[in-house]
RNA sequence: GGCCCCAUAGUCCAACGGUUAGGAUGCAGGCCUUUCAAGCCUGAGGCACGGGUUCAACUCCCGUUGGGGCUACCA
């Protein structure tokens, strides 16, 4: 397909929707599948909503998750001459009229209409709230008007073919002659989009399925403007778990994008997970991890469902802020991507935290990669690194409570014996076999069961119940720190 | 209310006229073992309902029910 060109055109609300980055997303990798260009338009013709901040949230966001655009951003606001231009173009071509009725008047004119049990009542043009002789007579009084577009009421049926959602056809006595330009000039957004989607030559345009229904307006505008008419795709809608709308104000941080950078999300995961809600490969292909290349090689906008799909998250649960499917996702990510992949992600947060140390990069190098290595496998995030990883990379340990409770305050010789476990281990050579062969025989010794020692070590050394084999913990750990770390037990209050 | 869209396990997706309806996630159990939000194995769990069409329907058609969207001088 030649000069495919799509468009992303958010609005700046303060944030960026998950399925506001989902359709962006699918916009992106249809342009770059197709060798086509990727447009970022800025709608921030409400002043009262659009702020510096609200446009920086969007390109940081479209930034991290790495949907790099051709061309913009574009500010929709700077175009405002243009779509009032454009009206008047339609107005003096006769695709749009002045409408002097006020929105008292046909908001009366339409209860009417539904209490004589009209099934539906639309603005239709002259005469059906005021006649032609008061509509006159307002003009030449120069009262204020509005800007209506004239729907062609004896013509075919509207028209279009939508990618994901197949042929639409709709009668256009459906359609309302709707307003193009407000009392005091200013343009709405039907009139706006299609200005910028002309000028800017879109020829496909993704975007979610709330928008279906507006469609045919557009396409009648595209027609009165003698513009070519764009394809269509529209995609279903990610919905909150009880089905209802997923909105910021509802549901809160879940919906925004930043909230996953923030919370430790690789935007690899992020992008991945946002591929497989409402869309498959299919042919019986059961893989679901894909990096952006592959997403790039396979997507097939054909593919992309018609149903909506459900986030399940649980305010309440710490543990299910968002989907668990994005979780495990995230966290099979973390542990499969190359190391080299990994660490432009990881060194911003070890070095917010404080834990960097450019010798990971020179004579620590081996011991850093390994013992990232080796965390990262039970990992979820990459704040894990710095919570739970902390022990690790720094000289910090933060103690888990019921870990503590669990394995360091249920027997009260631990302190003495994990003390003298440091003794036999500074006599061993610190290596994974001569550890374990120093515990095993220093708990046969002193009468105690292994895993008594073992997992009261863990916990002392990492400050958590769970985690790599101990031994393999004591290595990563060291000697220095693993020694002073068993014969420094925290205060086992209880 | 009107118009439009949708309907496979709790959730996300496969199967598209003939399969024991498959995978992932989540859940339960087991193995490993010194731990597990790790790994491996096992299990429970689904075609919304009713009519057609057909030798045969999850798959096609119609209806019902349920859900969603639009219906602004919002975007």
């Amino acid at each position: 397909m030649a000069n495919v060109r799509t468009r992303m055109a958010p609005s700046p609300t303060g944030y960026f929707h998950v399925g506001s980055a989902r359709t962006a997303l699918f916009s992106w990798l249809f342009a770059r599948q197709h060798g086509g260009e990727f447009v970022l338009r800025i709608e921030d013709t409400d002043h009262e909503r659009s702020t510096q901040a609200s446009v920086d949230v969007i390109l940081d966001s479209m930034a991290w998750l790495g949907l790099d655009y051709d061309i913009g951003p574009i500010y929709q606001s700077h175009n405002l001459p243009r779509h009032t231009q454009a009206a008047a173009d339609l107005l003096a071509s006769g695709h749009a009229y002045r409408c002097y009725a006020t929105t008292e008047e046909i908001g009366r004119v339409r209860e009417e209409a539904n209490a004589r049990g009209v099934r539906s009542w639309k603005y239709t043009g002259y005469g059906c709230v005021i006649d032609e002789a008061e509509q006159a007579r307002r003009a030449e009084q120069g009262l204020p008007s509005v800007v209506r577009f004239r729907v062609p009421r004896e013509g075919d049926s509207v028209t279009f073919t939508d990618l994901v959602y197949g042929d639409q056809v709709i009668d256009p006595n459906e359609i309302e002659d709707f307003v193009l330009l407000r009392q005091d000039g200013s343009p709405l957004y039907m009139l706006s989009v299609v200005c910028d989607d002309v000028d800017e030559a879109i020829t496909h345009i993704l975007r979610g399925q709330d928008h279906l229904s507006n469609t045919p307006k557009q396409v009648l505008l595209y027609q009165a403007m003698g513009a070519p008419v764009p394809q269509f795709a529209h995609t279903a809608l990610i919905m909150a778990p009880d089905g209802s709308k997923l909105s910021k104000r509802k549901h809160g941080e879940v919906v925004s994008i930043t909230t996953y950078r923030d919370k430790g999300f690789l935007p690899e995961a992020m992008v991945n997970f946002m591929a497989l809600v409402g869309y498959s490969a299919g042919d019986g292909d059961t893989r679901e991890m894909f990096n952006r290349a592959e997403l790039i090689e396979r997507f097939d906008i054909a593919r992309v469902g018609r149903a909506n799909a459900k986030f399940t998250f649980d305010a309440n649960n710490p543990k299910q802020w968002t989907d668990a499917k994005a979780q495990s996702l995230n966290a099979e990510w973390l542990r499969t991507m190359t190391l080299e992949e990994l660490m432009p992600h990881l060194r911003p947060w070890l070095e917010r935290a404080g834990l960097w140390d450019d010798a990971f990069e020179g004579e620590r190098a081996e011991w850093f990669r390994a013992t990232i290595d080796l965390i990262r496998q039970r990992f979820w995030t990459l704040e894990d690194f710095v919570t739970q990883g902390a022990a690790y990379l720094g000289d910090r340990v933060v103690f888990d409570a019921a870990a503590v409770k669990k394995n360091l305050a249920k027997d009260p010789r631990l302190p003495v014996l994990l003390a003298g476990l440091a003794d036999r281990f500074e006599a061993a050579e610190f290596e994974h076999d001569a550890l374990e062969a120093a515990l095993r025989g220093f708990a046969e010794e002193q009468g105690v069961g292994a895993g008594l020692l073992i997992n009261g070590m863990r916990t002392a050394l990492t400050g958590q119940s769970v985690g790599p084999s101990a031994f393999e913990v004591c290595v990563a750990v060291g000697r220095e720190r693993t020694l002073h770390r068993l014969r420094n037990l925290p205060a086992l209050a209880e």
